[in-house]
DNA sequence: AATGCGGGGAT
DNA sequence: ATCCCAGCATT
């Protein structure tokens, strides 16, 4: 008899696999999708209290689409990839519209809810209702990568077609919510990028990889290429502890998420020092000192970005700046319940320390 | 098919 | 400093 893949996973599930996180407990597709699009390109030790906490405010998918889109960015403050609160809450408010409030159950209208992919739909479904559908996350993709010893970078098309292959011709017709833990487990926990727990695998017996001998060499890497430097230079306008800020675009960088204003944008040469005097009288203000605040260097996926702040002490405001204009000044030992990057995070903290 | 999108943990 | 993580949307 052939092996028997999912049995043997199965079985090693049962003594060793993860049942204790919190999207274990009280397992409803709600809690599920939230926890899958907090996991997306996020580690789950990052991510377990910033679900603790979204349980705590949205409890179900009604309250999350009655939240307000703020709110809700302001409960990702430091996550990354904020398009995928946006798209939650889209797609709460979706649920909420188009499917009386339940959150749907057939594979092509969650897939068809935006932020939701052909992986994350099966896992929803897999883990909360027992549906058989084939996941391939970053850790499946290892497992079955080293498996089959599948050559090329998985993130090529052609080699994420032939794994989407494999996992689905392995995905078995019972268990669906172990047999989907279970393989993120064996890459979390066994499978690992470095240092993987070969001795302490089920699988080792018919693992390709391991039979070559090429463990450290699979999955093949992502070809890399150097970040280029970029460079931006803020105001940062503060007047009896509060500072204005100003709220970005919906797309792109930081979209949605408040920030300060800037002369020169994001520019691939650091510029000299912009004046403050434009600045000042574009907006209404008076200023009587200026001083540069220490530089932060932030890093991106694909570029590295040096700030340079530029604290502007104001001593008159000819205009209050309203929240719905895209600028608000907040107050800074009490910030508001809004979405902040992490850079907006970094002055703010040294504005608390230093005033 | 390739690129954009963040922040942080592990090494 | 580099790699990469429970990926998806856009072009």
């Amino acid at each position: 008899m052939a092996f028997d893949f999912a049995h043997t996973v199965l079985t090693w599930y049962d003594e060793h696999g993860r049942k204790t996180l919190p999207w274990q407990q009280n397992i409803t597709p709600y809690r599920v999708w939230i926890s899958e699009i907090m996991l997306q390109q996020t580690q789950v030790t990052t991510v377990i209290p910033y679900y603790e906490r979204f349980m705590q405010s949205f409890p179900d998918v009604v309250a999350l689409a009655n939240a307000s889109q703020e709110d809700v960015l302001h409960h990702w403050t430091g996550l990354g990839y904020y398009a995928r609160a946006r798209n939650l809450h889209k797609a709460a408010r979706m649920v909420r519209d188009q499917h009386n409030g339940e959150f749907p159950e057939s594979f092509d209208e969650v897939l068809a809810l935006p932020g939701i992919g052909r992986s994350t739909a099966g896992a929803i479904l897999a883990i909360s209702m027992g549906q058989r559908h084939a996941i391939l996350d970053g850790n499946v993709k290892r497992v079955l990568a080293r498996f089959f010893a599948v050559d090329g970078w998985p993130g090529l098309r052609a080699v994420e077609e032939q794994l989407w292959e494999f996992a689905e011709s392995l995905t078995p017709k019972e268990r669906l919510p172990a047999y989907t833990q279970v393989m993120m487990d064996l890459g979390a926990t066994v499978c690992t990028r470095s240092k993987p727990r070969c001795e302490r695998c089920p699988i080792q017996d018919h693992c390709l990889a391991y039979a070559q001998g090429r463990i450290t060499e699979l999955p093949a890497r992502k070809p890399k290429k150097d970040k280029p430097e970029k460079y931006t230079h803020v105001f940062v306008p503060v007047h009896k502890g509060r500072v204005l800020m100003h709220k970005r675009p919906e797309s792109g960088i930081w979209g949605g998420l408040w920030w300060f204003d800037s002369p020169d944008g994001f520019t691939e040469k650091r510029l000299a020092q912009p004046h403050c005097s434009d600045y000042l009288s574009r907006e209404g203000l008076k200023a009587q000192t200026s001083e540069l605040l220490p530089s932060i260097r932030h890093t991106f996926s694909h570029f590295h970005l040096n700030i340079q702040p530029i604290l502007v002490e104001v001593f008159s405001i000819t205009e209050v700046a309203e929240h719905d204009s895209g600028k608000m000044w907040v107050d800074w030992h009490e910030p508001e319940q809004i979405g902040l990057c992490a850079p907006a995070v970094t002055i703010l903290e040294y504005l608390q320390n230093q005033y």
